[in-house]
DNA sequence: GGGTACGGCTTACAACGTAAACCCGTAGCC
DNA sequence: GGCTACGGGTTTACGTTGTAAGCCGTACCC
């Protein structure tokens, strides 16, 4: 009856039932289950007990990592974050340019997007400005590496704000779309029909084209148009900029 | 004490308290209160019981008019998309090509986007697939009534589908990210001083300009400016779909 | 009059986040 | 040895949430 979510994978972590206390807990053992607890059950699943019962503990033992559930999924932004800046593809390789640079990071953040797909609506629900560019616990050097990167290429302060600005709507939009189409496992994505009712095929060829997952394919191709064409567009508005 | 959320202007709806219930509940005045709430006091205020309050009623008399919670949110994200389609520049004119009628119906929804900050992200939150090209209660025709313009105007089904796909999630992303810088009144968007901890300038120059709400007209530009470079690119795929 | 339906109220409950108190095994010190 | 301190966890408890169930007054129709 308390266990009536859609089953979270308790034993899968790494251990059985009572050596599980054994490995002490920590801030980072917390989030990190959390961010598995989501991606197995989903966010509004997501309970304190919940969470502490997965890990083998009391509820309010979590309270002695974290502050409360809200700095949590804080937390766990945080390392989705991380993870996409771990990705020693996006960052360690040698830069070949900024747009070289811009495409391979927003690879990256689409990875990990892909991989937590339940798990990166919560990146878009925090507070403004683009995450994946926010450093952990508000400073700015981050972005700021960003934006000089850009400046440093070419850029005038107000190009390299705006490429910003577009760059980080375009993955923000972008993701969180492909991931909704990703992430509805079951539910009610597929459409009924307007009388009858049944989920059969739409009267309009085109629309049913909508349908379905959407292959990882064809998805990644106009993921890749998508940045290529947006990539462009910075290169235009920076030449412009120049120009003045 | 239940008094404490930022504070609902209650009384400012229509009415004094006692003369208040003398005008019948119904289902839409449920929901057009709900948005209210929404726009004054966030999301997350938004309590059966305060939304009982603010309409001189007790929570529970709520639930004749609507099933559920959940249900209620779906409806205020309907009555947004209403309201986007009321609006009688962004349907009712005469059509100048698929452009022309994209153009409007991004500044249609960019306006109520800007209208409710608050609410917004709710649509964001709902749902795969484009809400505001979905038709109140599940069916397809809206959806249908774009693809196939598109696709009388020249568009292949595939590029319909993927201008359809592109022109949703630059929306989704472009307003998300307005809407809550715009929408953060009062809050963390002073970035605090790496050392200092004070709300200073950035040492990087740059990074000012991240800063503050943005003026109306700057991000209306931008909106400008990148929503004519969607539509300028899904020209240049319609005509290479063309080609094949 | 007596239904009967509607619309709102009252009560009640389970589940949530979390404050506060407590408990207990280990570590350090004398 | 015994005493103390304390980190890490449990227990208990409170206020708030969404909502199921039942009650009750008013307005109508017969």
């Amino acid at each position: 009856m308390s266990e009536d979510y859609p089953d979270a994978d308790r034993a899968a972590v790494d251990d059985e039932p009572p050596p599980s206390s054994r490995v002490p807990l920590s801030r980072e053992r917390v989030v990190d289950a959390a961010l598995e607890f989501i991606d197995a059950n989903g966010l509004p699943g997501l309970t304190m007990r919940r969470l502490g019962e997965q890990l083998g503990v009391e509820a309010m033992a979590l309270y002695r990592y974290i502050p409360s559930k809200e700095e949590l999924l804080d937390a766990v932004v945080e390392s989705l974050v991380a993870q996409v800046r771990a990705d020693d593809v996006v960052l360690d390789a040698p830069r070949d340019g900024w747009q070289d640079f811009l495409q391979r990071l927003a690879h990256g953040v689409r990875r990990t997007a892909l991989t937590h797909p339940k798990a990166f609506p919560l990146v878009a629900s925090r507070p403004p400005e683009a995450p994946w560019l926010r450093p952990p616990l508000r400073s700015l050097d981050w972005v700021e590496t960003f934006l000089a990167g850009l400046v440093e290429e070419g850029f005038t302060d107000e190009a390299a704000v705006e490429a910003y600005r577009a760059y980080t709507s375009f993955l923000l939009g972008h993701l969180l779309l492909e991931v909704a189409v990703h992430g509805a496992d079951l539910g009610p994505l597929d459409v009924l029909d307007d009388e009858t009712g049944e989920p059969g095929a739409s009267r309009h060829p085109t629309v049913s084209r909508l349908r379905g997952p959407l292959s990882e394919d064809r998805s990644a191709v106009e993921f890749e148009e998508a940045l290529e064409a947006l990539l462009d567009r910075l290169t235009i508005t920076r030449n412009e900029h120049l120009a003045d």
